[in-house]
RNA sequence: CGGGGUGUGGCGCAGCCCGGUAGCGCACCUGCUUUGGGAGCAGGGGGUCGCUGGUUCAAAUCCAGUCACCCCGACCA
């Protein structure tokens, strides 16, 4: 390829709106362009190195015997309400309807498309197991894209599909495709890590995701250095004391005038805010619930929908006005409501607490499990924090800023059932196909590789998924011998197999070399009078920022060294 | 959706407070010089200042609305 006329648009600016470095070096770097929030078109070399990509997870997929399709963007939106997820995924579907009226969607994930075929081909259980996947876009109108390509409303996803007569069958689809994404990312040098995650929408028994650590990720994870226990913030547990067991007291209420919060409750009464029991409502599948958790911690979502079975919201002000008699910020778990409650383990019959009185501007002190009220159950609702101790081996708990790459779940029947997806297994029975589901953001791969392998002067590709092997630079166009033997090398380098940029345009030598450095190609041949004239070329690698100088028969050798050495290891 | 911020040539910005018809750096085009870390000189092209309305003799600038984009948050009682 020659640069001069190739489309790379490299800035030496950086753009005023990218802050996560992997947006800021995409940019730069001349991989993508956006379109409008969310949006992005992905240039040449962006692509190539997509592409890249794309192919490891293809040989991957083809070892555990996947087989690729390509399945529709465009859905009818009835295919949704039978899964109920038109409603589930709400404003985040992007909807439009046909010429004739006919309600429609852009997929955002494709469970329903494949379960549509699933249901029609599918027939006994010799036809199983299956592993379907696909590599396309995905549309999801996401509330606040952000980050570049970390967070899009329009991405590349690869989506894999697993059918299984049952249980037994969804194991081993779950651990092959486990096993086959540590490959993927282990090939494209990602030093990833897998946590125990949350189904959320998915629904499913099972999930872990594939996690990389950065700033700019969206997702909190807990992760013990110790022993290597990981898990989603959402579901992470930890060895935590006991609220201290107060003395017991006498109920009583006490004036709070405008004062909600748990650190205004605290403050105005002068009592610790371990004291203080939050109370929470919220709207669950089957009405509203209460949940209790210590003053100090916060509600983990994930947990709570995992107890009541199905996903939850916090309670509106009239819901829970007309429920318990008193608004938001004077609610207390006693006196006359008929929720259930759920109450964090930290709580296991303890007394002496504070918390709302169900009457504005009033609080109770003298809170006693068990004798004021009942809880229904006392589970885990708390979010783990920093510096907890692990719930493995007792070291210290560090909460990290990760990129979720992939996420694998055990669907189970759920969306089988929904659709009718069934078989008829060796004694003539009907059973719903046991499904998984396994993601991973194409897109994210490339971020994550850029963030952890930048330096000062730019990205710092790996062989795995470099746009370009080597580029080849004579760094002064007019003169003819540096020229031609510029071309030679191109051409031999091609010819070989490489995949070969020659930066032919007439720049002086510091703009060549400063944007091979920011692009990232892990090869720089560097082809000049001075070292021509002793017949040898300089080749710089770009990982480590060494130069050698190198007779021009050895060109060949010391490319593939270094390219060698940049190649991720397997494990 | 709540809060904050920004929209001026391809990119980065100034000008706005205090209205007078748009400027700087980079990039681009032409010529000459230059050629080992984002060159120098000279000449040149490109913007109805996000959009709509209003105030005014006059609006990038003041007022109102609207759209787009970025950042933080989105339950925390």
């Amino acid at each position: 390829m020659r640069r001069s006329n190739y489309l790379v648009p490299t800035l030496k600016e950086t753009p005023a709106d990218a802050t996560a470095s992997s947006h800021r070096l995409m940019l730069r770097a001349g991989l993508i362009k956006m379109l409008s929030a969310g949006i992005y078109s992905y240039l040449p070399s962006g692509y190539n190195s997509m592409k890249k990509a794309m192919e490891i997870i293809r040989e991957e997929m083809d070892l555990i015997d996947g087989q690729e399709l390509l399945l529709p963007c465009l859905t009818p939106l009835e295919i949704w309400d039978e899964t109920g997820r038109s409603v589930e995924y709400g404003d985040d579907m992007f909807k439009l309807k046909d010429r004739r009226g006919h309600a429609c969607c852009l997929a955002p994930t494709h469970e329903e498309i494949i379960c549509s075929i699933a249901r029609n081909q599918i027939r006994s259980w010799r036809d199983l197991p299956q592993t379907w996947f696909q590599i396309q876009t995905k549309f999801r109108d996401e509330p606040r894209p952000r980050g570049g390509v970390l967070r899009m409303r329009q991405f590349l996803m690869k989506d894999s599909y697993s059918l299984d007569r049952d249980e037994d069958g969804l194991d081993v689809n779950y651990q092959k495709h486990r096993a086959a994404y540590q490959r993927i990312f282990q090939r494209c040098g990602l030093d990833y890590f897998i946590v125990g995650a949350y189904s959320g929408l998915m629904g499913g028994s099972a999930s872990e995701e594939f996690m990389y650590e950065s700033q700019s990720g969206e997702d909190e994870v807990a992760r013990c250095e110790a022993c290597g226990y990981a898990a989603n913030i959402e579901v992470a547990t930890s060895n935590v004391d006991p609220v201290s067991d107060g003395d017991s007291m006498t109920l009583t209420e006490v004036e709070t005038p405008n004062q909600r919060t748990v650190e205004e409750v605290s403050a105005y009464l002068k009592i610790p805010i371990n004291r203080l029991v939050k109370t929470l409502i919220y709207m669950g599948p089957t009405g509203l619930v209460m949940a209790l958790v210590s003053g100090e911690d916060e509600l983990s979502e994930a947990k709570l929908t995992a107890i009541v079975g199905g996903p939850v919201r916090p309670a509106l002000s009239d819901e829970v006005f007309q429920c318990m008699g008193a608004d938001i910020g004077f609610l207390g778990p006693h006196g006359d409501h008929n929720l259930p409650i759920y109450a964090d383990l930290k709580f296991q019959e303890k007394k002496g607490l504070v918390t709302g009185a169900n009457r504005n501007g009033y609080h109770v002190t003298g809170l006693e499990f068990e004798r004021d009220f009942q809880p229904d159950e006392y589970v885990d609702l708390r979010k783990v924090k920093a510096d907890e101790s692990c719930p493995v081996c007792g070291k210290i708990l560090r909460i990290a800023r990760s990129i979720e790459l992939g996420h694998i779940f055990k669907l189970g029947t759920k969306y089988s059932e929904a659709m009718g997806a069934k078989f008829l297994d060796e004694n003539g029975i009907e059973k719903p196909i046991v499904m998984g589901s396994y993601g991973i953001g194409v897109e994210r791969i490339l971020a994550a590789a850029i963030e952890g392998s930048e330096d000062e002067n730019g990205i710092r590709w790996n062989s795995a998924l470099t746009p370009f092997d080597a580029i080849v630079i004579p760094l002064n166009t007019s003169d003819i011998k540096v020229v031609k033997q510029a071309e030679n090398i191109y051409n031999e380098l091609y010819l070989s197999g490489f995949e070969i940029m020659i930066d032919d345009r007439d720049a002086r030598p510091g703009v060549k070399m400063k944007d091979a450095d920011l692009t990232g190609i892990p090869v720089h041949i560097v082809v000049s009078q001075r070292n021509l004239d002793k017949d040898l070329v300089e080749v710089k690698n770009r990982w480590t920022g060494e130069r050698s100088y190198v007779k021009l028969e050895e060109v060949i050798d010391v490319v593939e060294d270094i390219l060698e050495a940049c190649t991720p290891e397997i494990k």
